[in-house]
DNA sequence: GTGTGTGCAAAACCTTTGCAAAATA
DNA sequence: TATTTTGCAAAGGTTTTGCACACAC
């Protein structure tokens, strides 16, 4: 995670931006959390961790996190935007459980390969692709049958 | 398109919910926009027709259009919600100009079956899926190549 | 007639922005 | 010291909600 903070930084310093406390803070809570995360969710663990950055600065340090590449924003399913580390991780797909919440990361080569070549016959250059199979976990599909299926 | 307006009415009916004149409208204008929509283009269209409906009736339409599966909530862009009409229309995933913003729509069945094959290797019940491939289409790569490409 | 739906305006929600004060290089 | 960044509060845009009136059943 060292190496994160040390593209920031130069992230920073290659566009004459500074590298302020506030904003290292926020870089560092967003990494904390592996998975998705939200902009409130690192606005209330900066103010519960006594070291708070104002609301603001939280939304426009994420601005910078995407930009230089260490975070993404998700696929939105309701108003709010959601976000995602990618530093050191490579890619994948998701597949989100409707009754729990849950999300499984995966990843098909066969799927990626199938993607690029329905790219190539459109004549489609692909940057990046987002997938997200909705549907029910093995858990979720447990509980159920036992109870009504 | 008259099939859609049925189904409508017997999801209204089965629930107790009435069929109304703005209800219809609002149902009608969404059909009339073959592919993606956002709500307040809905609004402005019953407006400039002068067959108005206000914009809560028009975001409290948009649930049970949803609800009935006429249409569904596509991928967000932005901040608001976008729909596309579903009715008599078999699934497909989309490619979006990341330059011009057009939307190619594509489906390709193997990739559908390894979806539904990495989905049983977790024990996971795929109810639905978005994919969308971010890249730049044939023509505005046509255009950037001669420029500087 | 009864209870649901409508439209309006106000509220709620997430996000962005203007500005004076604080902090960085 | 010269700018940039911050935090606050206010504005912005989209969506939801409360309520009196109108309407479908």
């Amino acid at each position: 995670m060292a190496g994160a903070e040390a593209r920031f930084r130069s992230y920073l310093a290659e566009r004459g931006l500074r590298c302020t406390a506030p904003r290292l803070r926020v870089l560092n809570v967003a990494l904390r959390r592996a998975g998705h995360f939200e902009a409130e969710e690192l606005y209330e663990a900066l103010r519960q961790s006594g070291k708070s950055a104002s609301r603001a600065t939280v939304y426009r340090t994420l601005v910078h996190l995407t930009e230089c590449g260490l975070i993404k924003e998700a696929l939105r399913s309701e108003g709010r935007a959601r976000y995602e580390g990618v530093y050191g991780i490579e890619h994948h797909d998701h597949m989100v459980c409707a009754e729990c919440g849950r999300v499984i990361e995966f990843c098909d080569e066969m799927i990626e390969e199938l993607q690029e070549r329905v790219c190539r016959r459109h004549g489609f250059r692909p940057l990046e692709h987002r997938m997200a199979i909705r549907g029910i976990c093995r858990e979720c599909r447990g509980i159920r049958k036992r109870r009504d299926d």
